[in-house]
DNA sequence: TAGCATATGGAACAAATATTCCAAATTCAA
DNA sequence: TTGAATTTGGAATATTTGTTCCATATGCTA
């Protein structure tokens, strides 16, 4: 699309209207317009307050890029949008603390559980944050960088993190296999000399995790454990030990710290093989 | 009253604290500073979104009092009071973009990327708790409680959520079926008369999950859609769309938020079903 | 009312911000 | 690969906005 293509006409003259245009504008977009669209999208309450150079680098973009981007939506420049929604603004949208703080007085419902799920994913992480063990994981990093191939097993609440890790290993190009204990059709045969695994499991352990881990140690491979404490069984045949705490609101955990733990094994091990 | 004069030094770290020196003033002041306060406090939550120039207007004073008035309340001039204002109203702003990149440059080992990763979740989770639309969240709800089967599918990064959507539903023993691409095969003859599916996916889209949420539409299926804009290829085939936005570190986005989404959704359509 | 202190308004200046423009990079098609 | 068309980034410029300063006005006290 080119720049002084104003693909329809007049201006936006509402938010509403503005959110329909964004949608109808798609995917259609050059790159760098479409991480301004991307950006506007999830953060229209700060038009009003932010300057383009603010908006351009929460989008990552130049503010020429984002200029563009104002015009391609139909207006004169971020003047003439900021106008649009100076002029709406009821100190509608509010803070955080306060929005968290309405949702859960709310007249319960989803957005109520959705309060408290946020909430226990930030405890967890800050949780994590103050506890992790920084010599495990440097170990943990180091150990999993010199494998060969690095196999990933976890089940049930454990697989989704495992999945986890195979996607972003294989982003980075490590070499990685998921066990899925799916069908019981063990995958044992496919661990060589040399490889690594990396076990992940939590209360109550599961059996073949359990059993992959201990098998793996013997027969001389390195074996990493992502688990709940440092008493799991799961730790006694590991050689790097790394403890997350979920902190759970009823019955139930969510994985926001183990997803962080994840992702941080992951790029830091990816990185280190580049290396 | 003398305008250099500062009559109980710092300046009001809070609105609170701003509201509370306004009222100690009281009517000590002359008249156009006068006017000033009682406009100001008449219309505080205009001060992030206006310019001097207009506030001054709103009082009916030149803007050089309006100036003055800044100062006797202890800031250094408009845009020192606007601050206060503009970061009360979106809290933790300044600002993402300029830390990561200072971050790039500065050395660390994993226990940094964690505690980046950590930053990013957390802040993901204050922007899904911000941005939370109850109306989508609560008809998603509805329309999954009602459904036979619920169908869940999601590919990549969608996966983990996938699957731990599938986990959690088990859990609550709501009938639940994950399609997995694995080996290409399809397994949307499974879609009966009645079924619900739940497509999770995030740009750049994957094939397949688009088109199983297309087919089912096509068939007169609910499709429930967790993606990342409104403007997602994935919105258009949907009745219910959830938007999460995750905020990226480097070239990596986590799950903290979609996890959060997807635990809410899964507990909320289980205790409903049960009811 | 004279003399002084304070308040006021506006014009001049400074700083921040928006906007344009164009050379360089990239992409796409032949 | 070459060339045409589009996209991109940044430097230059224009505009808006914030801030200071001071001559004048106002009100108070003696």
């Amino acid at each position: 699309m080119r720049a002084d293509e104003n693909p329809s006409g007049a201006a936006p003259q509402s938010v509403e209207d503005f959110r329909m245009r964004l949608a109808d504008l798609g995917d259609t977009l050059p790159k760098r317009l479409q991480q301004c669209a991307t950006y506007v999208a999830a953060n229209l309450d700060r038009i009003a307050v932010s300057t383009v150079a603010e908006m351009a680098a929460g989008a990552d973009v130049p503010p020429s890029a984002f200029m563009r981007f104002c015009q391609i939506m139909g207006f004169s420049g971020y003047s003439d949008l900021q106008r649009l929604f100076r002029e709406a603004y009821a100190p509608g949208f509010p803070d955080y603390a306060t929005r968290l703080a309405n949702l859960k007085s709310g007249a319960g419902g989803a957005g109520r559980l959705l309060a408290e799920f946020v909430e226990a994913g930030r405890m967890s992480l800050e949780g994590l944050a103050k506890s992790v063990d920084e010599a495990a994981l440097a170990q943990a990093v180091d150990v999993l960088s010199r494998a060969g191939v690095i196999h990933v097993v976890g089940m049930r609440r454990a697989f989704p993190v495992a999945s986890y890790l195979a996607y972003v290993f294989e982003k980075m190009t490590v070499p990685a296999m998921l066990h899925e204990g799916a069908g019981k059709l063990d995958q044992r045969h496919a661990l060589r000399e040399g490889d690594a695994v990396l076990a992940i499991s939590f209360a109550p352990y599961s059996e073949e995790t359990l059993s992959l881990a201990a098998d793996a140690r013997a027969r001389g491979l390195a074996v990493v454990a992502l688990t709940d404490t440092l008493s799991s069984p799961l730790a006694r045949a590991a050689d790097a030990v790394l403890t997350v705490q979920e902190v759970d609101f009823g019955a139930f955990r969510s994985l926001s710290a183990t997803i962080a733990m994840a992702i941080t094994l992951a790029v830091a091990v990816g990185t280190a093989r580049k290396a």
